[in-house]
DNA sequence: GGGCAACCACTTTTT
DNA sequence: GTGGTTGCCC
């Protein structure tokens, strides 16, 4: 028991409150993660519980490995008989097993968010819709939001509320989407990562015995991060604890950060009303941060309405102020924490991984990322474009799921052309449409293809087949590794990258050579028991690779959105970009609602900080390859002032040269363009103006048709023409040199002169 | 069908 | 700034 003595009183009832229905209410900071871990290590050591029956549901499969590793020092090797993964995982597996009931075979393919729009996209073209109507984000969105409030195609179809909505939005065609949508899944024996809790709320509700089967053998739920779960994850859990009752939710309202995908905080609220004899736990004491940081935090969140009362409070340090760090560029805003993190290493002893910075968008990364190479700081990325999502490795990846499913419309389409077969979209639309109209397997198409196809493109289309069937004896006979790296050699995949030998040709070439690895180790992981390709590939869909740590190299400054850092703590944290329009961002200020979750954003990146914190913002940026004009965040005033120390360290701006800046055949774009199709450069060299003053900048409100005007590139010119209908006021100038250019006025580099 | 040049659109995203 | 896509021409 002595691994219980180091809780505190609310901790303690957290874990030895084993049965019955349990909210645990986790402050940030408060052990959260160590309560979970404990609950599980006290049923299995202290009760008896066998590991079978404990069934504990994460986010990640990041938290999923830390957890069972931290439950493993506990109880030992017992943990890993614990059913303990992602939601999605965890039912992709019970829908395997039990695929047949809903009319899917159990190897079916699991779509991701790029099949997914790539087959919207299909459909709505299909459709002849216009597709900045339909736009594939929008309409993924809705459906998945749709699925994810356990609204079938039939109900959507038949509900006339849905109809009003989408004719308000313009998108009456909504419905027949989601219904063709849904039916092209199915047909290709495919899920997408909703279907997977979509699906499992239809086999337990259309089949009472399954239901029964997974409620005996799951006596105790668990559930971590609660405030992020959705309806659906909600009743899937509900149901399967319905008859032992035993669940118990771990989560932090104030830390909801995902409602725009659909997670839902009402579901605090059900919780509470469908497990009336609920036991409510608030874990308040916060272990992480110091008394500044912790109040700063409380100070933000108190000006949201909606949230569960609790006071987080700290016996830590009062620790230094927040820095309040200003400075006139993104550029410079990267030199100072640059320059900062600097001498803080030397001044204070710390190492590069106690340091982190956060911000709101992906794309903000560069001008930080390029002042650390300058001072040279060791420092890792996080987020941007998974492995799985490069194009090399999602080509490779489609040959393999053709291979196994050949339903699998997404794949059939990646890899018909692909190396090129004289297979054009033409013939794909006609082989996918034929498929639909004779209503048989796209398979049989393909193997009957010159009933279909005129005389040249059904010969490539037969070649192909037999290349397919020649892949499958593979698949049957051999492992995935002998079976993935012969598809590889054969499909003519690697050859190609290897004949293209520019530097990103090589890095395909080398991720591909990766992927072949990671199955090779797949397969000879000894506790794998199915060392096929279909195997590898039902674990590889829901695995992103964030769990890929180069294990020599651990001393670097992480660099990633604030999103991303949920569940981390560093001993200081950045919070750079503090800029109204970009946090809270431009596209989030619709309601109160979405300002509040901006706001729990702010929290989680507060709280995320031990014992230094630091808010950075630009009064100028580079957004798009444009410069604007940035205000401070109004979540800096929202920080009770006497935690923050305001340091104004202004700098000077770069002039910086965009793509589409200077004369055309001679700007950057044009250079682009020549690089990508290799041809020679022209014999004129670039000669842009000298700027005769600072361009800093600057108010063009005043400016009218015929002033002269001074452009810091293009020189001198004329504006002959104010376009200021758009949201974006434009201006068009005839320079003396460069000749016409139109001007966005809102990012003001022009220097009126008369 | 393929190559080239211009054009367009961009939030966060554990699965 | 970047990647993807469209539209024109051969």
């Amino acid at each position: 028991m002595d691994y219980l003595a180091s809780l505190n009183e609310p901790q303690y009832e957290g874990v030895v409150n084993t049965e019955g229905p349990a909210m645990i209410i986790a402050g940030a900071g408060s052990g959260k993660t160590r309560v979970l871990t404990y609950r599980i290590a006290y049923l299995i050591k202290e009760k008896g519980v066998d590991p079978f029956s404990i069934l504990a549901l994460t986010f990640t499969n990041k938290a999923a490995k830390e957890m069972r590793e931290r439950i493993a020092t506990v109880v030992g090797s017992n943990a890993r008989n614990l059913w303990m993964g992602t939601f999605h995982s965890v039912f992709a597996r019970i829908l395997r097993a039990e695929a047949d009931r809903l009319g899917y075979p159990s190897n079916f393919t699991i779509y991701d968010a790029d099949d997914s729009k790539s087959l919207i996209k299909t459909i709505v073209k299909e459709f002849g819709l216009d597709d900045k109507v339909y736009k594939p984000n929008v309409v993924f969105s809705r459906i998945s939001s749709a699925k994810n409030r356990l609204v079938s195609w039939q109900e959507y179809v038949n509900n006339p509320i849905y109809a009003a909505d989408d004719e308000t939005a313009q998108k009456p065609e909504m419905g027949r989407i989601y219904k063709t949508y849904a039916q092209r899944c199915f047909k290709a024996n495919a899920m997408d990562f909703d279907d997977l809790l979509f699906q499992t709320n239809v086999l337990f509700r259309d089949h009472v015995d399954i239901l029964n089967k997974y409620q005996h053998r799951f006596k105790y739920v668990l559930v971590d991060e609660f405030q992020d779960t959705n309806v659906s994850q909600y009743l899937i859990t509900k149901k399967l604890s319905a008859v032992s009752q035993n669940i118990a939710v771990v989560g932090d309202d104030a830390q909801s950060i995902y409602a725009f995908r659909g997670a839902n905080i009402e579901n605090i609220l059900n919780f509470e009303k469908d497990f009336p004899d609920l036991k409510v736990i608030k874990l308040e004491q916060n272990y992480r941060s110091t008394q500044n940081i912790v109040n700063a935090a409380n100070s933000v969140i108190a000006r949201n309405k909606g949230q569960i009362k609790k006071k987080v409070w700290t016996t830590n340090n009062d620790g230094n102020r927040i820095d309040l760090i200003k400075s006139i560029s993104d550029n410079e805003e990267g030199r100072f924490v640059a320059s900062a993190i600097f001498e803080q290493k030397s001044q204070n002893n710390y190492k590069n991984e106690d340091f982190a910075i956060l911000y709101r968008t992906n794309s903000q990364s560069r001008a930080i990322e390029e002042s650390l190479r300058k001072s040279g700081i060791h420092y890792k990325i996080y987020g941007g474009l998974s492995f799985y999502q490069r194009k090399e490795i999602k080509d490779l990846m489609a040959y393999l799921r053709f291979a196994m499913n050949t339903a699998d419309e997404q794949s059939f389409r990646r890899i018909i052309n692909l190396p090129k077969r004289g297979i054009g979209p033409t013939s794909v639309e006609k082989i996918v449409v034929a498929a639909f109209e004779h209503d048989i397997p796209l398979w049989e198409v393909l193997n009957n293809v010159n009933a279909f196809l005129p005389g040249r493109a059904a010969n490539a289309v037969n070649d192909f087949v037999t290349l397919i069937k020649s892949f499958q004896i593979y698949v049957q006979s051999k492992d995935a590794y002998e079976t993935a790296s012969h598809i590889a050699k054969n499909s003519g995949l690697l050859k190609e990258l290897y004949d293209d030998k520019t530097v990103e040709g090589l890095n395909r070439y080398e991720n591909v050579q990766e992927l072949l690895n990671a199955i090779k180790e797949f397969v000879e992981t000894p506790e794998v028991e199915d060392k096929s390709l279909g195997a590898f590939l039902q674990d590889v869909a829901l695995l992103t690779d964030q769990d890929n740590e180069d294990p020599d190299n651990k001393d670097f400054v992480s660099l990633m959105t604030i999103h991303s850092s949920k569940g981390l703590e560093f001993k200081n944290v950045f919070i750079v970009g503090l800029e109204e329009d970009l946090f809270p961002s431009q596209m989030m200020m619709s309601s109160r609602d979405d300002l509040e979750e901006e706001r729990r954003l702010f929290y989680v990146a507060i709280t995320r900080a031990k014992e230094n914190l630091y808010f950075s913002y630009a009064l100028s940026r580079y957004r798009y390859g444009r410069l604007i004009n940035c205000e401070p965040s109004r979540f800096i005033e929202e920080v009770d002032p006497s935690f923050i120390f305001v340091n104004t360290r202004y700098g000077s701006r770069e002039p910086k040269l965009g793509r589409n800046d200077g004369p055309p055949g001679f700007n950057a774009n044009f250079a682009r363009n020549l690089m990508a199709n290799k041809k020679s450069a022209p014999k004129k060299p670039l000669q842009y103006h000298k700027p005769s003053a600072d361009f800093r900048p600057s108010d063009t409100s005043g400016l009218q048709e015929g002033m002269k005007v001074e452009h810091p590139k293009f020189g001198f010119g004329k504006v002959s023409k104010m376009d200021t209908s758009g949201a974006n006021k434009k201006a068009k100038v005839i320079f003396e040199d460069f000749g016409e250019k139109t001007l966005l006025l809102t990012f003001a580099k022009l220097r009126i002169v008369e």
